[in-house]
DNA sequence: ACGCCTCTGGAACGAACGCTCTAGTCAGAC
DNA sequence: GTCTGACTAGAGCGTTCGTTCCAGAGGCGT
């Protein structure tokens, strides 16, 4: 993962990775607050304190090869919060019901700004920039396995996990899309109410 | 160019109309491909027949006004469509469940460019432009308010209506993006069979 | 016939875009 | 010391952006 033997140095902490990193959550946080394409480069920079040669250093194949690192950037960070909010609860329903509303009041703490890390990038260069949808998919794949693991460890036959997992998905990324729309935490807590009711109905068949 | 007399062989009243509908249309389409910040208003323009001059005669306001008049084009449009596609069977349930597969298989013959009309365009806007912000606003409301009529009319109380058309809707927007992410009609599909399983549960109680 | 008004066509503007380029700084290897 | 390679700094490239501006074209009331 790290680049060169520079930051063996303990004392500084590698300055270079450092700046890296701070370029790709800086990205990643612009693209996910407005979108990739009007996020541009040297406001990238600016924001993560850095500047257009740093940024084309470590990633000489531009704007493009940035996407990549921040929808990577956004997706395990996004991958933590779920992995961790859902082990709140051994019952996987009552557990994606509280995760919605840690969603809905992290949303709201941050203004409405904060939705999903991917979904605006991946919708903008959908059909047009193949590597970034392909690290999109990757992060949705990534996301939709943490929920399926959580439905199979919690007694759902791997089939009905796997698809299951998909709408789980799908249905927490459209509330939150509503619930930044409507300023309003109410998409987010019905999708969670009705999430645990659609497990409960398969549960119980 | 042979646009300087075709107006004089028409003869029809809405000759002006006709390039303003045009703009709108070829606006809206371009909002959902690519979304508000990729859309150059001289391509919207050219796609559309029409001049740099049309679009500033018509929409004084700029992109901005522009996107409004596009962001409620796709408002009806997709209204109708969901009107129509819940009509086909008096079962709330079956009804949401043929709608995805419809939805699926439109998108699909679009190769997956053709989502959802506002969505991309409003995460892009979001607390930015107040303008789009509201349209948006208006749009998901008025689709909710469609599938809670549906919903009303099929037996479900008013009340659970309300809320539960808010999770149909987010859960189609969810599916969407996902199936078009992934380029698979899958989403869409897992998500009609459990919103069917969803309104079966609620309604049995 | 005339002027009036709506609508069209496109040149031009300043600003911002992604990106390239070169000069410079600095730490460690020799 | 000298060299080397990683990293920083920012001027400047060509392009495109949204927008403005104005000179016409066409239909219409008079």
């Amino acid at each position: 993962m790290s680049s060169t033997s520079q930051r063996a140095r303990s004392g500084e902490a590698g300055a270079a990775a450092d700046t890296r990193e701070r370029i790709v959550r800086s990205a990643s946080r612009l693209f996910q607050r407005q979108g990739y394409e009007a996020s541009g480069i040297k406001l990238i920079a600016r924001e993560a304190d850095a500047t257009l040669g740093s940024v084309y250093h470590f990633f000489p194949g531009g704007k493009e090869q940035l996407a990549v690192a921040a929808i990577r950037h956004g997706e395990e960070e996004f991958a933590d919060m779920l992995r961790a909010g859902l082990e709140g609860d051994a019952d996987a329903a009552r557990a994606v019901e509280a995760f919605c509303g840690e969603l809905a009041t992290a949303l709201r703490k941050s203004d409405w700004a904060d939705g999903c890390p991917v979904t605006t990038t991946a919708l903008e260069t959908l059909g047009r920039v193949p590597a970034i949808q392909e690290a999109c998919q990757g992060a949705l794949r990534c996301w939709q396995e943490v929920i399926a693991d959580k439905l199979r460890r919690s007694g759902f036959a791997a089939e009905e996990a796997g698809e299951l997992s998909a709408t789980v998905l799908s249905t927490l990324e459209g509330a939150e899309t509503l619930s930044q729309i409507h300023r309003s935490e109410q998409p987010l807590r019905a999708a969670g109410r009705h999430l645990a009711v659609l497990l409960g109905a398969v549960h119980a068949e």
